[in-house]
DNA sequence: TAACATTCCATGAAGTACCATGATTTCCCA
DNA sequence: TGGGAAATCATGGTACTTCATGGAATGTTA
């Protein structure tokens, strides 16, 4: 299963083409789709969620229990998957971002990519760094609810 | 399960590679990736602090739980992976410590491992005994509240 | 056929695997 | 229990592969 850690800043060619990490190409080797999953978020700053085609497709399975006429599960069906674009990964380990994608995040000339565990963001790098250091900054208090737990089996 | 125990200190060549303590690369064997999970870390000064991957793989299922689309767990998400390097050891046993961690460390020529139990943390030598004398010499009250073993020699 | 998109190839740099050596340590057997 | 053989460990160097990146060539669409 896919674990995504640590930071990359790769080039953006005038295409629109950046090198995925080979790092994070290797975590999604081998799924039904070698590519990323990708939607624009906007937290603190906006940047581009992705993540590997495992993680929608565990979601689509949540919905395939229920019935395809139900109404009420529309509205979250067009909210999950109609932002989400399926990036393939070409033979030299790139995507290509679209335009909007790129315009979203204001990523112009490179792109970081920040590990998230089952997820990734990828960022403009400035606006990466100083939304990391807005998490590192945080007072111990919060930060201690973020640490790395002492040992598994002692969860809180 | 890893129990890390010990100091060791072992040579940095110039390219950074450094020997895993073979003892602490038993504690690694049979995982699922062999290597180190290593992050910067912080305190009275600063080191590296390092465990297997199983450490974050149980972090990684926490989250897994979770939608993706949830912006309340974006930040621990950032925090807890974001920084952490996932270090393969070779066929010699050797892990490649990158600039910025040998930067952050104070490394140089020669690298510290101490263990800590199910993590260990990785020092510029003189550094880690430094933090090894302070805590040795708190007081036996403060000792006592930390839950230590009273200090070495001082029996009576 | 022009504009665009996609695939293919070339290259320097960086990372990884491989091999060799001396020093310990462990093991085994007399 | 002592001593020698074998295995392991730490460490250095070299060769090879992969990575990131640019540009060229090919294919597609209007």
């Amino acid at each position: 299963m896919a674990l995504f850690t640590g930071r990359v800043v790769n080039k953006v060619d005038r295409k629109g083409r950046v090198s995925v990490p080979a790092a994070f190409r290797n975590q999604l080797a081998g799924q039904s789709f070698y590519g990323l999953a990708v939607y624009p978020s906007v937290d603190s700053s906006p940047s581009l969620t992705a993540c590997g085609i495992d993680v929608l497709e565990g979601l689509g399975d949540r919905f395939r229990a229920t019935s395809p006429f139900d109404p009420s599960y529309t509205d979250a069906r067009m909210a999950l998957f109609a932002d989400v674009q399926q990036l393939p990964i070409d033979s030299d380990g790139r995507v290509l971002l679209t335009a909007d994608l790129l315009g979203h995040a204001g990523i112009t000339t490179h792109a970081a990519f920040v590990g998230m565990g089952d997820l990734f963001r990828i960022w403009e790098p400035e606006t990466a760094e100083a939304a990391l250091r807005a998490v590192r900054q945080k007072s111990p208090e919060e930060r201690a609810q973020l640490q790395l737990p002492p040992a598994p089996g002692s969860a809180r």
